[in-house]
DNA sequence: CGAGGTGTTGAAAGTGCTCAAATGGCGTGG
DNA sequence: CCACGCCATTTGAGCACTTTCAACACCTCG
């Protein structure tokens, strides 16, 4: 059931960048707003084009990509509630430096990056902020990075898994994998073959249980002995 | 030779972000900084490092990387003249997120991160030069996550290559690799091994020329055409 | 029921990795 | 100047993991 198709600015807070504006400038980004449900597979924009907006996500889950000329794609994010997109464009001559769509039903909101350009260059604290936004995703990239060298399939998973999970959760775990086996595997930069195979390596040596979406364990030491050894940071690593 | 130990302002402002300061936030970082010659090697931070100071690098190499317990380690990026490194660090706590480590005898700026952070929160326009200096940073790392994806082992090294030639540079090309093919491969993500039979593959394939650290070719094509179809960039992507 | 999407499995091929050994350059100490 | 040792690089052989191609199972939807 689609949700009603008005913009609360709540919203807009779910995002880390924008919870930080005084309620004044979220109204200016509202009433410039406009909020769309788009059925999975919608293309939101493609590398390359013109960029006028930034998106917001409401609802439902969107990739980041870049595609090659022989169609091969390398993701560089999925995301979902209360991310933001498209407003890399602002430092890149208004260009969308990757692709947008979505991978469910998602429900988008779109804002001018006029607006987010405004209030970059007139709201120091503001500003402050988004430096902070972008150190973080930087890490984030490096920190992904560092996983497609260093880890193997099942380690990947595995870590992914615990991404999944609150810090420092105690006692048994159930998770449902967000979005479908072929994307994730190619979120982790692998195959969906390879993906299947890893899934039930990871079952053996951790003795996980998975059965369709559903993944269950009883400690996330199960998991971290196993991905954690193969990565640089320690493990409750959200919290970077 | 090495260079007299003084710090020039042209020093600085040969970093991108630097550049930007106006004569006195200049004069006011040259009066606080720091320069000194380190060997080869030597560690400059550790990753989980507390951060006192950023750093930019007047002369020789510095690799930025992350370890694993079991010492495998993830290289971030490899840097030279007029970079700047360790000033993450500002926007996680006054913790490094990589280690820093020179791999050629390197003369190397020191300057507080107390200044940087002034710097950015007293003077907007500086600011925003940080923002596009990371979103260029973040577009170079999404990149960088493509190229390992995507590209095989022989196209991962043309890609290197053709960023190493000027931008639309024309007619016969003679190259030196800028440090050693070890930590070449490893800047590029593979064994020492891989990267000796992947240069040599890369010589039949294109018809390039290789000899010690030299590499010749006649016109960028040559490599191009073998190595930017794995990419979704089209060709002079230097000038992102 | 049949179609199409999604996920799994099997066999064969490919790519990069490990381990081990050979090569070659280069600086040091004789 | 030469012998030596060190280090970077190359080469070879075998191995491990991932991919590719193909087939099949399963589920949902029309």
């Amino acid at each position: 059931m689609p949700k009603a198709l008005k913009i609360y600015s709540q919203d807009l807070t779910a995002n880390p960048l924008l919870s930080h504006c005084d309620e004044g400038m979220i109204q200016k980004f509202v009433s410039s707003a406009t909020i769309k449900t788009y059925p999975k597979g919608s293309v939101i924009f493609l590398q390359e084009d013109e960029a006028s907006y930034f998106y917001i996500i409401v609802d439902g889950w969107v990739k980041l990509f870049r595609e090659t000329l022989d169609g091969a794609e390398a993701i560089i994010d999925v995301i979902s509630l209360g991310s933001m997109f498209g407003e890399g464009a602002i430092f890149s001559n208004n260009i969308y430096p990757h692709a947008a769509q979505t991978i469910e039903d998602a429900t988008i909101i779109r804002i001018p990056l006029l607006l987010l350009k405004d209030a970059i260059e007139e709201d120091k604290a503001f500003a402050m902020h988004m430096l902070y936004v972008m150190a973080a995703n930087r890490n984030q990239q490096d920190k992904e990075l560092e996983h497609r060298d260093l880890q193997s399939a099942p380690q990947k998973i595995g870590c992914f898994l615990l991404r999944l999970c609150k810090p420092h959760q105690e006692g048994p775990i159930i998770l449902n994998l967000p979005y479908d086996k072929t994307l994730l595997a190619s979120r982790l930069g692998m195959k969906p073959e390879t993906f299947s195979r890893a899934l039930a390596k990871l079952k053996k040596e951790t003795g996980i249980s998975i059965s369709g979406a559903t993944v269950t364990f009883n400690s996330v030491n199960q998991l971290s002995d196993y991905s954690c050894s193969a990565c640089s940071s320690t493990y409750p690593c959200q919290d970077l």
